[in-house]
DNA sequence: TATCTTCTTTAGAATTATTCTAAAAAATGT
DNA sequence: ACATTTTTTAGAATAATTCTAAAGAAGATA
């Protein structure tokens, strides 16, 4: 018999797929990472919050991997990136079409869905530029 | 009518002006940082990018004190911030309705007028927020 | 003017997010 | 297993920004 490995059940098959698809190899800190991120609802995270996360659940996964791997995620086209915010960078796990709410007193992201917004108006790109993408970024403050 | 406009003024009064009605005491700093700021067309400008550029024109202010006073105009509405990229932060002279287009090759910002633009379907902010502003980036990239 | 008080400037240290280095560890192919 | 390649990681380095605290300048008062 193979040695049962109980501990990664659900959601190991599903990471490890992502990552291979990704040209990634499957490794410990790469599946967890991925399964924090990919199992569950889309969602915004910073290098330290992931590791603080993934920490919490008991994990040991240093701040340079989690760094390493976002950035290799993202150039997977599994994350993007998303900036707000001068003191911290966040990766987004929807990579769609949509656009944000930032709430400024908690430093926390909520998706605009891209059907919802539209903008126009946007004047042709200077000479020798093309649009790469059109970000809205609506800022909310509590009342 | 030969109003005086900012174009056609002598810097010193101007800024002096400007800064009076701000509260802020009329340093030589400050002079000279508003000159530079506020005598001429509307810009973006990074603390360094200000700073090399007073110092170029022979000078003498500490960088610290570069920080200090885009704050301090900031918070008296002479500029506002524009955060488009994860490592520098922008100061604005254009405090009115506006967008912009970002050159990420060149980390150049250029305005789009408010009138220009327009966002529609944005949702209702959630619960206990409200809405402090839509900030529009069009990131651009060489062809 | 001289004096008093309140800002302001500044050098340099500190902070913080992020990146880099380089050596050990792990994954993969044969 | 062995060889090759990729990955992880601790700790050092980087870079934008902020902080500290002492010296300097400005405004008020007489
Ligand atoms: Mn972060
Ligand atoms: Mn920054
Ligand atoms: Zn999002
Ligand atoms: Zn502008």
């Amino acid at each position: 018999m193979g040695k049962a490995t109980r501990e990664n059940s659900s959601p190991a098959p599903f990471a490890a797929e992502k990552l291979r698809t990704a040209g990634l190899r499957p490794t410990r800190q790469r599946m967890e990472l991925a399964a924090h991120l990919f199992c569950g609802d889309d969602r915004h995270v910073t290098a330290e919050s992931l590791h603080d996360e993934v920490a919490r659940a008991g994990i040991k996964v240093s701040l340079a991997t989690v760094y390493n791997t976002l950035h290799q995620f993202t150039a997977a086209g599994l994350l993007r990136q998303v900036v707000v915010d001068a003191v911290r960078g966040y990766f987004d796990t929807n990579t769609g079409d949509h656009q944000h709410f930032f709430l400024e007193d908690e430093g926390t992201l909520i998706d605009i869905p891209g059907e919802a917004i539209q903008v126009a108006g946007v004047p042709a790109a200077p000479a020798g530029m093309a649009v790469d993408r059109v970000d809205v970024v609506v800022r909310v403050k509590r009342t």
